[in-house]
DNA sequence: TCGTAACCGGAATATCTTATTCCGCTTACG
DNA sequence: CGTAAGCGGAATAAGATATTCCGGTTACGA
């Protein structure tokens, strides 16, 4: 908020007590719902009208960006925080986990990182994003330790495919890391033929990473 | 059609090659664009409008029926075929791409299986497929090439994630190819550690694949 | 070549869904 | 207490898209 801000009076104790809850509960329905949440669903679930999240939000569009602005910002700090991480494997493997098990918890968050909502990443996020995961992936590919062809690119489809999984279950919510599991297995260097296909190259990453679905 | 059909007067030329059209533009367009194309996006196809639809199928859900009611049963037969090769783990390499090829292909088809669609797959269609598939699995965990834990029930989560990547790129059709090797290097024996999280249970995997999203 | 029943195209209509606006009623607070 | 700030939630606005309708065409048998 501005510095100038006029201290006016201060809202109606009343007032400021529904604007707190009306983030909290925009947080918790988009988290469990997913950005197709209906205003309504929010306004149930914070117990006032929807008249009053229009007094506190100008549009949806607005609390999605209020929620999930630093959703990306977030998710590179994730990497670099990984990249604190001595072994150069172990660093790639805490970067999936700390990400996916976000993005687990989030429908929201996971539908504004793959552009499944509305507003899709702005457009040079995708050269960002690649820009911040080159150090861990060239790391690892230094010490050996990541599968031959492996590249920054190949994070966007290894992140959409566990998005399929993340509610699949009610009963087991952490599935989501058996299959991740998986492709980590995958993705570790070995003796086995090199995958087939090619990784997305950086054009077509973002492409893909701009489109959504 | 039954068989005491009154030979009657047969349809008019033109409205038969419109009939076949139609049945032809719906695949078509259902294969890109998946079953939320709309009837208009059908007749455009077909080169008719939308009211000749109507005179050769009495709703859209129909049509859908029409084009995919034998998916399910094509899909178990990918699986028989499948069964007939004699190498164990060829047979279920085998297994997944053929199934996976043809959902990219259509993506209508991968709708209907993975229930994304509206009319999820029958009830007793979970059964059938983990019925149909267990020769495969228990063959290939007899001869030791199936890592250990590895069950029936991880088909839905791991077609749900190349549903993920089938139209991801267009510059790259082919990109799922890529991401089904590393989940088959995962699937394959090895030394390492088993999976954590054990797969779905029979009834968490018929709950997931009823569904639906 | 005609007459006409069978067909057509596609505008109009019926429904849904959900964002957004409005306004008469409440309530915090000076 | 008076009243402006707030409120709830019904009403309205819009966007989609399935489905219906009907005036205009066309195939085709006589």
């Amino acid at each position: 908020m501005p510095a100038h801000e006029h201290p006016a009076r201060p809202k109606r104790r009343d007032a400021a007590l529904n604007s707190e809850r009306l983030v909290q509960a925009a947080r918790e329905v988009f988290a469990r719902q997913g950005l197709s949440a209906t205003l309504e669903d929010i306004a149930e679930q914070a117990g006032v009208g929807v008249g009053t999240v229009y007094r506190n939000f100008a549009s949806k569009r607005e609390i999605v960006e209020t929620l999930y602005d630093e959703a990306i910002d977030s998710a590179l700090a994730d990497v670099r925080s990984a990249l604190e991480i001595d072994d150069p494997w172990s660093a790639v493997v805490t970067f999936f986990e700390v990400t996916a098990a976000s993005q687990a918890r989030d429908r929201g968050l996971s539908e504004t990182l793959l552009g499944h909502g509305g507003l899709g990443p702005r457009a040079d996020t995708a050269e960002k994003l690649v820009a911040t995961l080159t150090p861990l992936f060239d790391r690892a590919v230094t010490a050996g330790v990541l599968r031959a062809g492996v590249t920054t690119t190949d994070v966007l489809p290894l992140f959409a495919m566990l998005n399929a999984v993340y509610g699949m279950s009610d009963a087991n919510p952490d599935l989501w890391r058996r299959y991740l599991a998986l492709l980590l297995d995958g993705l570790r260097a070995t003796d086995r033929p090199a995958l087939p296909v090619p990784a997305l190259d950086l054009a077509s990453f973002t492409a893909a990473f701009s489109a959504g679905a």
